[in-house]
DNA sequence: ACCTATTTATAACC
DNA sequence: TGGTTATAAATAGGT
């Protein structure tokens, strides 16, 4: 329900993620409100956000709500109990070393060195993932390359028009077409041109011959020359 | 959001306070979902109608929350000695729980997921790490395609045997050079033979033409033929 | 349960 | 974080 339709998946940009947090939180908490009065229900909402603040809805009270929920699923024992609080926290700590150790043999694999207990199938998989990773790796690093280059260029186009506004002042307009008014725009014109360029990118980029950027690389770096 | 606008307050007609209640029950519950998912957020929500049934969700588990709530909630007791058993799994939870997300987060990297905040020497490292990956896991999947190949060369030589052995069984020592000899022996051979192999290697690296195994995989499957 | 007209929530943008 | 707007989603009222 917006401009654009989503997925429901983690929403990689932190900031967004933040922002559509926030918004989602106060309508879940609004949407609890009014089920708990439209239809005369009780509801507890309890939201952790991802950096760990509380945020929570109770039509009646939390505690009621836990107590109740507690009696529901009979099992009244944990919520004051100090000596299965022990036990509470033993088992989150086991679950999570668990979930550890899963991820880490994804890891791993994803790292190309526990390889032997898989099939055919699981290593094609596992291929075209890290091609697809290696392509979005690229992606982004050519961006960044290709950004630095062109405000290097922009700061070098600037720098070059200050020239030859000083290079007037000091010159006056006799003189304009006289010998140093090469080496001056040479210079100027130098730090954002062929020299470097490519032998940076060609740098990041030893043995890649086959899909992406194969052209914008080299030639995007002089967009903004002239 | 419906035929018509409502005021929210308690619906005095049992049956469509019961049927509201069912759907936005349904709603509130998917909300929750997505927020969790969408927000990385720890979510949950405890729904009784007023009828006394429990609907709840969490997006790990109620426990987990519950206990979450409290701490949050009431940052109350321990902290004496009586309490430490606690305290310490809580504090293994707490760095499990830490590691697991830098883990994750390195992971969301592998993936090429979560790039934004890496700088062009970090990009890369994971470049490098990605292609070293790659690497190790087409020499798997290729060793283990040719295993295969090599172990059906075996089986068919095996048969191709023992039809020799049949033949000569059946049309003992005359006619060893007849006309039918050599249907049976390209039948025999054939299971090993180049119709399959070359399609099935092909198949499983269709964008290849880099690094390792460009050329081995396509004749190391006939090692065992002759 | 299913169907839509309508209201609401919210994604994308400042 | 707070506002705006176009659009997706939820759902009220009806069958």
């Amino acid at each position: 329900m917006g401009r654009g339709k989503i997925v429901i998946r983690r929403i990689d940009n932190s900031t967004s993620r933040q922002v559509t947090f926030s918004k989602r939180r106060n309508g879940l908490l609004k949407k609890a409100k009014e089920l708990a009065i439209l239809c005369d229900a009780e509801v507890g909402v309890t939201i952790f956000s991802s950096t760990g603040k509380l945020y929570d809805f109770a039509s009646t009270s939390m505690r009621s709500i836990i107590e109740r929920y507690n009696k529901a699923k009979e099992e009244h024992q944990q919520l004051g109990s100090p000596n299965s609080e022990v036990k509470f926290w033993q088992r989150e700590a086991a679950i999570l070393r668990q979930k550890l150790q899963n991820l880490q043999e994804n890891h791993r694999q994803m790292m190309g060195e526990e390889l032997s207990g898989l099939g055919v199938k699981e290593l094609q998989n596992l291929e075209s993932q890290l091609e697809m990773s290696l392509r979005g790796v690229r992606i982004k690093k050519d961006q960044i390359l290709i950004n630095e280059i062109q405000e290097l260029n922009r700061k070098g186009n600037i720098i070059h028009q200050e020239n030859v506004e000083l290079y007037k002042k000091v010159y006056g307009t006799r003189d304009v077409n006289g010998a140093n008014k090469d080496s001056l725009l040479t210079n100027g014109l130098g730090i954002g041109e062929d020299s470097q360029v490519p032998v940076c990118l060609q740098l990041c980029q030893p043995q890649q011959q086959s899909y992406e950027t194969p052209t914008r690389a080299t030639n995007m770096g002089r967009l903004q020359l002239q």
